[in-house]
DNA sequence: CTCCTATTAGTACCTAGTGCTAGTAGCGGG
DNA sequence: CCCGCTACTAGCACTAGGTACTAATAGGAG
């Protein structure tokens, strides 16, 4: 038996959510319906046409790539960063970040929204971490927004040292010291 | 002046890498030529129509997005384990773990390595991280194979230290010392 | 029986092209 | 001076994947 206008309009989004580089033909033979009646569905569900949701997310991806070119690969999102000097990050927890058993977020992403933070603080061609201090003082739940504040608490000829402090709400979760090896040829104009 | 042919199709191939969302039309008026002389420098070029481009970018974000979802539970792979007393596993460095600029891995990676494998050591329930000291002492390259040995240094009633070396061949490039905190029931059977 | 909803059919038009044929402008060689 | 070559331009038919609109039909509720 066939769906009913319902059924298939909700059918449909999920499909083209799922499935967003659709013709309105494929759909078609998919529910059994002619052509005319997918474009009415897509009209009264206000989903624009193929080219429109293909370039979308073409667009997504090229302003993700533009934006992602000098604070790059950061895990979190950046929120502040006065270079050389101190920054904020904000990471969201998500079910892919915890542990199934008990939903507490594992640590190597608290560590990695960390690190990222302290690379991107450095002012240098090249920044990589030398050696790292934790401490995880409480645990962090799935759904829970984490925002790191990082320092750069020394500064020498080769290397940064830069404080993080991560928090949940109120609470410290998390605390980073680490020391950030740079490369000497700075290129002094950045942005 | 106008441009030469070669000149021109140089310039061409530069500007649909910046901007590729740009039509022949767009671009005839660019260079002022014909649109019939932007779709031959396009053939000799072989630089697809507007189109194919967009569709590429998006499949390309569509794929990502997919591959992005598991940085999942255990990092590296875990040949051989002894329950809270030793255990080994292995990472291979590929392109998505590297800084673009330079190669190196980011040290988040590193640390989630040895981080998993003390979690998979701790025979109990519950098994989070307190603190870690970590020594990053020597870059990992792309395509570097790192073994993390890891093995129990002490053990209290609710805490356990592990100790990991992660080597690249005989190189040692990460040591940590992690503090671990276990939940007082335990279950035994663990995979 | 009539009104309403759901569906289908068909037309004209759009964009950003491909594929093809044909024409022209300028230049060098014989 | 015409011949041939390269570079460029113009026009037409056709394509996919639509929009926008009109019209027709089937089936049920009041």
């Amino acid at each position: 038996m066939k769906l009913t206008k319902k059924e298939r309009q909700h059918t449909l989004q999920q499909t083209i959510a799922d499935t967003p580089f659709v013709t309105d033909d494929d759909l078609a033979k998919r529910f059994g319906v002619s052509v005319q009646t997918i474009r009415l569905d897509r009209m009264e569900l206000s989903i624009p046409e193929l080219r429109e949701r293909i370039k979308t997310v073409a667009e997504q991806t090229f302003e993700d790539e533009v934006r992602s070119l000098p604070i790059d690969e950061v895990i979190g999102e950046i929120i502040d960063i006065e270079l050389d000097k101190s920054g904020i990050s904000i990471f969201d927890v998500r079910e892919e970040h915890v542990f199934q058993r008990n939903k507490i977020t594992r640590g190597h992403h608290l560590f990695a929204q960390a690190n990222s933070l302290a690379v991107a603080l450095i002012n240098d061609e090249l920044a990589l971490t030398a050696r790292a201090n934790l401490i995880f003082s409480n645990p962090v739940q799935m759904g829970d927004r984490v925002i790191a504040k990082a320092k750069v608490s020394h500064r020498d000829k080769h290397r940064t040292t830069v404080e993080v402090m991560s928090y949940v709400e109120k609470t410290l979760v998390f605390k980073g010291e680490f020391e950030m090896y740079r490369s000497t040829f700075q290129l002094g104009e950045e942005n």
